[in-house]
DNA sequence: ACTCTGTCTCTAGACGCT
DNA sequence: TGAGACAGAGT
DNA sequence: AGCGTCC
């Protein structure tokens, strides 16, 4: 569920913190994503057949941009989010939701196939959000590629939206350091503001949405003076509200060994092996890809040459990651300050 | 008027052939 | 599952 | 670009 309306706040409260970009864009940076909604997605578009797939084409189109993406796991979930777990499962299905962060057949082909691509995968101790966003709060990752907009209460500074493989498509980027000043709150405040939102670790108070609850918290910068400051009979506080364990799970980072994550390359025959033997694709339908992909790397490697040969300086390091604007300009200038970057400039 | 809530509806990935 | 559109109720 | 297929 993520943080309840934080983008359509971001979007209209804090417009300039979002950027659009391209997948070529993030060459070169190392993308945190969390495997669980990676695999949802692909279970969505396409119901009756395997996740698998899906996440092998996409992650050769990352490889083929030179994008070195690492899958972070759901472990045990906390206590605290349990109630929505269910709630969650209850209104999907019958299924008993997973509490134990066992790792299900799903899960293992997954993994299996994240190491015979030569990708990284981490196991997370609870949400693999919260992983995601330590990663790239000590400087692992360059960002972290999630529909989710948890990451953000979480700490990480770039939230990537919408990277898929086609292309040509918008990547939605969103900056943390951006949003905080732009709202004149601080990451304490901002994580405050999300669980007035709604957030899964706990309840809301229900007759505070988007507007009021960002203007409460600019305004008495914690929970426990909004507390004080509201009619307390139209907008009643939930009973044992549990807003100091949600906070301190947004605050408090998962302990967790910094692993070396190692990228290598993708091992054909045992893909082909394991996709097509044991899971049944087309051989074909593998191998072209394979082969597509290898063409595409070694057309990259030579472009790269060519560029060392005419004194291009290499692509530098993470400034130029905030600074990417690249896009043909975008008429921003032209007045309407409310709600509307939305506008396609176009493609290439 | 403004804003939150509930309910409804639609959509969702990537490839390759034409 | 979430995200937009709409109706409805509360302030 | 549109559309059927992937498993």
């Amino acid at each position: 569920m993520g943080i309840t309306k934080l983008a359509d706040l971001i979007r209209f409260h804090a417009p300039d913190a979002i950027s659009h970009k391209e997948i070529s864009d993030f060459t070169g940076k190392v993308i945190a994503l969390d495997t669980s909604i990676v695999v949802n997605q692909f279970r969505a578009a396409t119901p009756t057949l395997s996740p698998l797939t899906g996440l092998f084409f996409r992650t050769l189109t990352f490889l083929e941009h030179d994008i070195k993406p690492v899958f972070v796991f759901d472990g045990k979930p906390p206590e605290e989010k349990t109630a929505a777990l269910e709630k969650r499962a209850e209104a999907a299905s019958w299924k008993c939701p997973n509490l134990t962060g066992t790792a299900s057949s799903q899960t293992k082909d997954c993994l299996h196939l994240l190491k015979l691509l030569g990708v990284p995968f981490i196991q997370a101790p609870g949400d693999a959000e919260a992983l995601c966003a330590q990663l790239v709060r000590e400087g692992t990752a360059d960002a972290v590629a999630s529909e989710d907009m948890d990451t953000l209460p979480f700490g990480a500074n770039i939230l990537i939206r919408q990277l898929n493989a086609k292309r040509d498509s918008e990547v939605v980027e969103y900056s943390l350091p951006k949003l905080l000043e732009k709202l004149q709150i601080s990451q304490e405040e901002f994580v405050d503001l999300c669980i007035l939102l709604g957030c899964d670790y706990c309840d809301k108070i229900t007759g505070l949405g988007p507007k009021k609850a960002l203007t409460l918290i600019q305004k008495h910068r914690t929970i426990e003076n909004v507390v004080l400051h509201i009619n307390r009979q139209t907008h009643p506080v939930p009973h044992f509200w549990k807003y100091k364990e949600a906070r301190k799970i947004f605050l408090d980072a998962p302990q967790t060994v910094d692993p070396k994550l190692i990228w290598t390359e993708p091992d054909e025959e045992a893909l082909v092996g394991f996709l097509c033997h044991v899971k049944y694709v087309k051989v074909e339908r593998v191998r072209r890809r394979m082969e597509r992909f290898r063409q595409t790397r070694e057309s990259k490697r030579e472009e790269r040459e060519r560029d060392k040969a005419a004194g291009r300086s290499r692509q530098t390091r993470m400034e130029d990651f905030f600074r990417v604007t690249r896009k043909r300009e975008q008429p921003v200038e032209a007045a309407d300050s409310s709600s509307s970057n939305r506008k396609r400039p176009k493609s290439t």
